[in-house]
DNA sequence: GCCAACTGCTTGCGCTATACGCAGATGAGG
DNA sequence: CCTCATCTGCGTATAGCGCAAGCAGTTGGC
């Protein structure tokens, strides 16, 4: 049994039950939420171990009791900010529509707190929500006739390019509408200035009529377009596995 | 005509000709060569102005002569780490095969440095190289019957699916065979432990399964299921395209 | 030949994560 | 009931960070 890291057995209520000393006077969840609130209202680069203890009352080093470094408190924060999976699929669904529904629900959870996809990980995801909400995918795919481990390379696709969609709509400042004299604004101008349509043919023309005006519906469109491709690829792929099933069962 | 940032300058060779006082000592390339080998051999976190300074023959402060900000360090070095797009595609080669090649090249240059992908980039990529990929990658996609848009759209998902299975992959230390000793190596002993077969039992299933015993096959396996799922589906918007267009040429 | 513009260097500030030692509170074992 | 190991949160200290600001020396256009 490998042994635990204090801030798994905290989240996971793994805790020894007779334990002496004072009670601790926060829990794991307040921290998390706490720091959670910092991250949303100023940012990733807001939040340290002082910021966050503030939040809570204690002073800096009382943190360390409850997380042994700034990493397991990033590993908090995204736990608490996925928040649980609660998503029921109603029994009529067809697994298009149950994978659609995860990976809208799930990347309107990053999107709330887009400061998620900055957060580096030093290791899996071992926290419960996350956990959850892989379960919860691994649930949408149920009536497919796909092997549980086709399910998972699959879900761990839509999950993968969900993120960084995510990711890269924040980082490119498409999340709202976009101020021309933000960096953002300048982007389509300087692409523009440095891209020459000599040497980069196709980027200066797909470029502009990309980004040109409804940045505002970037996301929307790109998320529509993108998770298309998955479907389809994942529709081709229950076909072939359905016809293969048919032509030879049991053979190979 | 927006203003460029040094480093923006420097690596597009936009410098003003007739310059004053002493030659620089090094150029923006040389700085970014140091850092990506420091990167390479120690890590992203051993990256610090003072370390890339000194790899150069610099102190500390010097290097803001070339570079405003640590983020724009950062984003000289992901642009030396990709390298230039020198990727040629022959004319009897379709599009799902150049696209294949584009993906694979694109992401072996990652995987050879993989902390490319945990760097937090602040602006949209502006820099040479990054600029050429996409342009190659687009080239990949030139004889489809599919817009320029939708062309840009589908290359977006493409590379933003394979830039995280690397990250993912790196991130849960699954690059190479797994030593059982590892934090990784104790992951799959963590999931059982933590995941209880009641509460998940799908991914109590399909967990070990897939992690089981040839991690070292893992990236290369994702890699394929994940290409191929959206290969697919650009195969059936392809079909899609081709078969409105027959259908009512020019009507909408 | 002047001097503005550029080079790289030095000092210093405020901030970070976190190692270490502390007094007081608590509850299990004798 | 008393003891004391064990826990709580606190205060101090350290090494490192990014970067602002001012420095002397070098260069090339006027």
């Amino acid at each position: 049994m490998a042994h635990l890291p204090r801030y798994l057995q905290l989240l996971w209520g793994r805790e020894p039950e007779g334990r002496r000393g004072p009670k601790p006077g926060r829990s794991i969840a307040e921290i998390g939420a706490a720091a959670v609130a910092i991250a949303d209202a100023e940012g990733l680069d807001a939040i340290s171990m002082k910021s966050v203890a503030n939040a809570v009352g204690f002073t800096t080093m009382s943190l360390y009791r409850y997380v042994d470094s700034k990493d397991e408190l990033s590993a908090v924060m995204v736990d608490v900010a996925y928040g649980p999976a609660d998503l029921s699929y109603a029994p009529g669904q067809g697994w298009r529509e149950r994978i659609t529904r995860w990976a809208r629900e799930i990347s309107a959870r990053r999107m709330a707190h887009p400061w998620t996809t900055e957060v580096r990980l030093a290791s899996p995801p071992l926290t419960p929500n996350t956990i959850g909400w892989m379960e919860s995918g691994l649930e949408a795919l149920e009536d497919t006739p796909l092997t549980s481990q086709q399910r998972l390379s699959t879900l761990l696709a839509v999950d993968g390019w969900g993120q960084n969609h995510v990711r890269q709509t924040v980082q490119m400042g498409l999340t709202g509408p976009v101020d021309p004299d933000s960096p953002q604004g300048a982007y389509l101008e300087l692409v523009g200035e440095l891209v020459d349509a000599a040497a980069f043919p196709r980027l200066a023309t797909a470029g502009p009529e990309a980004l040109g005006d409804d940045d505002d519906a970037f996301f929307d469109e790109e998320f529509d377009h993108g998770l298309g491709l998955l479907l389809d690829g994942i529709e081709a792929l229950i076909a072939r596995s359905n016809s293969e099933r048919v032509k030879g069962s049991g053979r190979h």
